[in-house]
DNA sequence: GTCGCTGCAAAGTCTTTGCAGAGAG
DNA sequence: CTCTCTGCAAAGACTTTGCAGCGAC
C-alpha cells in the first residue's frame, strides 16, 4: 500500500471517506481501483495548492520516485475525477488549468495576478444570489465558480519596498 | 474605410468612441492603427457573442473576403487588447478561451454545459460584496469574473421533449 | 524613408490517443 | 483469465514566433 504515509494531522478520516467514494465510483463504472489513481488522488488531497496537471505529475516523482507515473495517465485520471466531480478545475490568464479537490467543502478564489497565488473564500450572500439569478432566468444550476483578480498583500508590499 | 458598414443601431457613437480609445492607445505605444487591427476590434465589437480567436477569424474571413487576416494576426490583436484591458477573455470547460470587448458594462455570465450558449447578467449586491470580501483580505481587487454552469431553458425543454 | 505589422509556415506548448505489455478483479 | 490501465511515443489542437516583404506615419 502505497500512501500508507498520507495520515495528515485530522484528515486521515477524510481521506478515506474519500477513498471509499472513489472506489465506489470506480466500481460502479466497471473501473479499477490502480495504484496510480490512489497516487492522484492522494496527493490532490494533501496538497493544499491548486496544481496543474504537471506540476501534480512531479510532486508524484518526487513523492514516489519508484513509481513511473506517466503525465498521460495524470490526465487521464484528472478527467475522470472532474467528469465524476471529485475534482474540479480552474482555468486563468495564460496559465494552464489547475485542479483541486471537490470534495472539500465549496469556495471561491481570489487569484493574485502578481504571484499567481490563490487564496479561498466563502460567502454566504454571493451563494444565495447566484441561485436567484440562476432561478429568475429559468437556468437549471448545477455549479458556478467565481474569481477575484488583484494583487495579493504580499505583493502589495512586496512593490511598496522596491 | 473598411468599417463603415459598422453603424448598428445606437451603437455608433459608443463605436467611435471605441476606435478613438484604440487609437489613442496605439499612438501612446508607438504603434499603428492597421486595417486588420481595425477590423478586428470592429468584428468584436459588432458581435454579440462570446468569440473565440478561431470563430473571429472566420467571422473576418466571412466579412472581409479581400482582405487575407491571418490567425496569427488575430492571436496578437487579441492579445494587445487584452493586455490594455479592452477586451476579456473567459475560459471554460475543455473548450477554448473565448473573448469579448470590455469596453461594454461589466457583467458576469451564466454558461449552459449543453450548448455553450452564454448568458450575461449583473447583479449590484453581488459586485459590492465581491468588494468588500476582498478588502478584509487585504488583497487589492482589480478585476473579477464569476460564472454560473447549468443548464439553460433551451436545453431543459429539449430534453422535455425527448 | 523608417520601423512596425502582416501572412505564412515552422516551432512550441499542452493535451489526447494508439498500442503492446502489465496488472486488478 | 479477462479486460482495463499504464507508460511511451506519436499525433493533435491551440498558440506563438521568425522572417521577408508590406504599409502606416
Amino acid at each position: 500500500m502505497v500512501l500508507s504515509t498520507v495520515n495528515i494531522n485530522d484528515k486521515t478520516v477524510a481521506y478515506e471517506q474519500l477513498i471509499h467514494d472513489f472506489k465506489s465510483l470506480l466500481k460502479k463504472n466497471n473501473l479499477k481501483f490502480t495504484i496510480q489513481r490512489e497516487v492522484i488522488l492522494g496527493t490532490l488531497y494533501s496538497s493544499n495548492e491548486h496544481l496543474t496537471p504537471e506540476s501534480l505529475h512531479h510532486l508524484i516523482k518526487e513523492k514516489y520516485p519508484d513509481l513511473k507515473t506517466g503525465i498521460a495517465t495524470v490526465y487521464r485520471t484528472l478527467s475522470l475525477l472532474e467528469e465524476s466531480a471529485m475534482v474540479t478545475s480552474l482555468s486563468f490568464g495564460a496559465q494552464g488549468k489547475k485542479y483541486e479537490l471537490g470534495a472539500k467543502h465549496h469556495h471561491d478564489h481570489l487569484i493574485c495576478t502578481e504571484c499567481g497565488e490563490i487564496t479561498e473564500f466563502v460567502d454566504e450572500q454571493i451563494e444565495e444570489r447566484q441561485h436567484k439569478i440562476a432561478d429568475s432566468l429559468g437556468f437549471l444550476m448545477s455549479d458556478h465558480s467565481m474569481q477575484i483578480y488583484g494583487i495579493c498583500k504580499k505583493c502589495q508590499n512586496k512593490s511598496i519596498n522596491n
